[in-house]
DNA sequence: CGATCAGTTGAAGGGTCTCAACGCGAGTGG
DNA sequence: CCACTCGCGTTGAGACCCTTCAACTGATCG
């Protein structure tokens, strides 16, 4: 589906700051309330149904979020806690200077706001890059909640820990690599995190720009287009505008396993490498021979 | 204190497997039983004290490490989850190559493990960089504990969310800026910790080296001592091998808020800046007027 | 005391940043 | 309807920061 043109999300994933609510997280209209979204809730994120019953009495609604809207913006009071139900939303902060530092993408499944339970205010901002739809908890009833229906504390625990790794994931990738692996393990993350969905790990949309991938990769955006043709050309990836499919996994998996150093200060190896030639780094060799 | 010279971690913190315990969390001499440990975790990790005689059927020990020694390996199970009383621990991943990843540094008041809480086994490795002691959870009684005293879930919930702002805090660093600056901000949130625990914000050992340092900013050790020496030229601290003093801390903050893009996509620039001129980058502009 | 390692510094090369230009699509308003 | 504007994505060219290799110092340890 989606075959319409370029920038068919042009005009709902522009630059934030739009048509945003701030604060009140509850003022949306609830599409729906609470008999059956703690269900949904907990399957969401992967538990099981238990005694929901008890907290007939603590609002949690289903909040609609349009394409660039915002959630939360950095600073404002944090009152409430979001899970993704559907869509794709970025975490951000913007600097000063006015630029945008992304610092994770979210998709189903996923709690947004988690890092502002220990602090009133959000110290990211949260919007949304496509229609997308969250369940919404307000801080003050997380308690409660956890006591009254002791799967959702776990669940949220569990979600917590994932967003944790999700973003232990995120600095390695930052740390030590070039910028076509960069993208590789980025393109790698997301086909994973799409199979978790029940979407297609092969081919899918990206909902995000190019800068928005930069700067979470930490690189100029120009980097990032250059590196997409680069996968292009070693027949890793097939990439039309953001239309993406993965066409050879292992040779991508692969390929994001190159290391900055190819031959670092373990003494011992564990592993010897026999293919490696010294006066030459490997990895851009590696690209310029598999894309020649 | 510590007036030795300059290895005198050495034979502590060197490379981990070495005396490390791998599975059996509890498996160590308990130094002390649960009567007061609760309480002490709590305040730890900044709860107030609560009803806390209900769960004295639980283990909650408290465990010396040694420097060197791990606490958790990459890929073994994950039974137990650790609160840091004292010391210094590292997270790191090791890639087939051998190099090693650090994705953190943790101090006391911190919690070990909290992204193994959404899976069998330990995503990361943690080895501790000095003498130091944890209190030890193990996973399964992580409900119950939390059923049985409420302020401990939510004390943990607090301490998972408190990690996952300090990585989000670390990829913004990692993202986005030159090497001295990433090691400005680096110092700034040492700095931001130690003044958290009680230590001084200003002068401080680090307990890690160079290499440790490198990898977590993802540049290479000689790009870390040479970002070091470029602070020290700058009259922004002192360094003597691992012993640290800030001498300009808001010099240092001002500093560290460089971006990228010295002039970005925002149009209305609200801060001008008339020194730099063209046909120059304008960072290491400043870092070599600065030190001249 | 030789070996090893952490840390520092220098020199050369290369990958990335930055600036620039171009094509393209969408929205706007004449 | 169509020029116009704007933003996204791509590609090229030059400058430069960082990596890499190398050598050196100093301290620890067997």
């Amino acid at each position: 589906m989606q075959t319409q043109g370029r920038h068919a999300m042009t005009n709902s994933s522009q630059n934030s700051t739009k048509c945003s609510t701030g604060g009140g997280a509850l003022s949306c209209p609830p599409l729906k309330t609470h008999p059956s979204s703690f269900a949904d809730v907990l399957q969401l994120l992967g538990a099981e149904g238990a005694d929901l019953s008890a907290a007939s009495q603590i609002p949690m609604v289903l909040r609609r979020v349009h394409g660039g809207e915002s959630l939360a913006h950095e600073g404002t009071p944090a009152d409430a806690l979001f899970f993704v139900c559907a869509g794709t939303f970025k975490i951000f902060r913007t600097n000063e200077d006015g630029y945008e530092q992304v610092l994770a993408f979210a998709i189903r499944g996923e709690v947004l706001g988690f890092d502002a339970l220990c602090m009133d205010s959000y110290p990211t901002a949260v919007s949304a890059l496509e229609e997308s739809s969250v369940y919404v908890v307000l801080k003050r009833d997380v308690f409660a909640l956890s006591q009254l229906i002791p799967s959702f504390g776990v669940a949220l625990q569990r979600a917590g820990s994932m967003t944790l790794t999700r973003s232990r994931e995120l600095v390695e990738l930052l740390a030590a690599v070039a910028s076509e692996v960069k993208l590789a393990r980025f393109l790698i993350q997301l086909s994973r995190r799409m199979a978790g969905c029940g979407q297609s790990p092969r081919r899918f949309h990206l909902r995000m720009g190019r800068r928005e991938i930069a700067s979470l990769l930490g690189v100029a955006h120009e980097t990032v287009s250059r590196a997409f043709s680069a996968l292009a050309a070693m027949g890793m990836v097939d990439v039309s505008d953001r239309e993406v499919e993965i066409l050879d996994l292992d040779g991508l998996k692969n390929f994001a396993r190159s290391t900055r150093r190819h031959l670092n200060e373990s003494s011992e190896s564990r592993l010897p490498r026999p293919m490696v030639q010294r006066s030459d780094t490997g990895r851009r060799t590696m690209a310029r021979a598999l894309a020649a």
